[in-house]
RNA sequence: GGCGCGGUAGCCAAGUGGUAAGGCCGAGCUCUGCAAAAGCUCUAUGCGACGGUUCGAUUCCGUCCCGCGCCUCCA
């Protein structure tokens, strides 16, 4: 079996296999903006990214598949953060990269091999600016900014089919960007900014004069440097399609000559009570928000995985606990599995499933099914195996209880007493009492143990 | 207005031209004094509506209704 994705490009399902004579796939996937806490939005494609990277290297070998995730760390966003609290950018953009960074370990993700900034490709960026400003496709404006010439690029909009759009729609097409006066057409896009007052000390002395890349052209930047300028695979979220994506096809092809990447894929957006997560609808959400209201990563990551990659999931905070159970589901069985001696194929559903095009809820829907059919033929290895794929991690939950206030505590040890006794009408009295406190007392082989009682 | 996606049980969600995976919830049962945990069983004559193609459609085609996303720097 090998690993079939939707190509946005083709708009097909497609194998995927290295193009190069070294066999190495080469990987790039949109990283985020280090501005603030990503939400679960944002982490439903880095997760959904992370279970194409573990395919990948279960099916070209772990040291043939090349990972690459940027993050971007100057732009309008973190240059607003920064004044707004009258921090460098550098601090601001530091801090949340690293609150990405344990982010994406709680809901473990891989790291990829290569993570690339921004502000680390500066020289590189102005190099392929020049290039294309010599070679026709770009442009200068008064003010020293440089723009991208779309109409120098025939087959601007095969990505995302702009083209017809903007044929059949005339002018409809209103350009609203605060630059759009300085272009020369509306669909041009900025490959460098010339500094304004609000960029305060951001920006970087150029041919064109001080200022900062324009967000597309890092990509197209960072990609060449560490993979070359032809990729195997180029993903991100839906809403990169267009004009992101599209602008670094331009970009990278006008600069090198050669095609860009061989496949594309895309992560449908999440929901959130049926709408896409905004702040003013108040239903954005962090891990450190879910951690909150006491649902964990690994709920989340689970949450995340249940709705096809492809489709708009809607999420709800009635799937935690639901994603909760089935985890421990999971973990119940995978203790009930010999070591060793099943068949390592017992899980072939499983596999088939996220070949699939990444269906990673009928992977799971395979996975259940197995499971209810018994542990018999299974072992340790192979289910271990399998989960690793889809990057679930079924430790228990932490114990809760030990934070249980003394005078709880007194009650357990004396229903515990009673118990010990045979005296079950006091027992039984003290566990009522005990629920009153909120707390649930659970008795265990040899002794108990207390929790918060649910809801 | 254009482009794209979707409407499957209380909730979430796969899937197929041949008669509906799975998870959660709920119900019953088993087992533990009780409770919890765990295990077992059950839960859509039905897949937005109406037409059409077909021996047969939830699955293909058409129309309609509803929802969602994108349309210049949002994963």
């Amino acid at each position: 079996m090998a690993l079939r994705l939707f190509d946005s490009l083709t708009r097909e399902i497609r194998e995927l296999k290295p193009s190069q004579g070294d066999g190495v796939l080469r990987f790039y996937n949109c990283g985020p903006t280090v501005y603030a806490a990503a939400h679960i939005g944002n982490f439903r494609t880095f997760v959904v990214n992370d279970v194409i990277r573990r395919l990948l290297d279960r099916q070209f070998g772990a040291s043939h598949v090349l990972h690459v995730r940027n993050l971007t760390d100057v732009d309008d966003k973190t240059i607003r953060r920064s004044r707004e609290e009258g921090r460098p950018l550098q601090e601001v953009t530091r801090h949340w990269t690293s609150k990405f960074h344990s982010d994406c370990a709680a809901l473990n993700c891989l790291p990829p091999h290569v993570e690339p900034t921004a502000t680390g490709h500066i020289e590189e960026q102005i190099g392929m600016i020049a290039a294309l400003e010599r070679r026709g496709h770009a442009y200068r404006t008064d003010d020293g900014s440089v723009y991208f010439k779309v109409s120098s690029f025939p087959e601007y909009g095969s990505l995302s089919r702009v083209k017809e759009r903007e044929l059949k729609t005339g002018s409809a097409l209103k350009t609203a960007s605060a630059d759009a006066d300085e272009k020369e057409d509306g669909s041009d896009f900025a490959l460098w900014k010339a500094h304004k007052a609000d960029d305060g000390d951001v920006f970087w002395p150029s041919p064109w004069g001080q200022g900062r890349p324009g967000w597309h052209i890092e990509c197209s930047a960072m990609s060449k440097k560490h993979l070359g300028p032809t990729i195997d695979l180029h993903t991100g979220g839906v809403d990169l399609l267009f004009p992101h994506h599209e602008n670094e096809i331009a970009q990278s092809q006008c600069c090198n000559g050669q095609l860009f990447s061989h496949h594309w894929y895309h992560s449908e957006h999440l929901l959130v009570d049926g709408k896409k997560m905004s702040k003013s609808l108040g239903n954005l959400y962090t891990l450190d928000d879910l951690a909150a209201k006491g649902f964990r990563p690994m709920a989340v990551r689970y949450a995340l995985l249940a709705g096809h990659p492809r489709k708009q999931l809607n999420f709800t905070l009635e799937a935690l606990p639901a994603a909760e159970k089935a985890l421990t589901t999971l973990r119940t069985f995978r203790d009930t599995l010999p070591a060793t001696g099943g068949d390592p194929t017992a899980l072939a559903s499983v596999i088939a499933a996220l070949d699939d095009d990444l269906n990673t809820p009928g992977a799971l829907g395979a996975l259940f099914t197995r499971i209810n059919q018994g542990p018999a033929g299974l072992d340790r290895a192979t289910f271990d195996e399998t989960i690793h794929l889809l990057g679930l991690v079924l430790t228990a939950p932490p114990a809760a209880g030990q934070d249980a206030p003394p005078h709880v505590q007194e009650l357990a040890a004396q229903r515990w007493a009673a118990k010990q006794a045979r005296d079950f009408k006091a027992a039984d009295l003290l566990r009522a009492s005990l629920l009153e406190t909120g707390w649930t007392m659970l008795d265990r082989k040899d002794g108990y143990t207390l929790e918060r009682t649910k809801r």
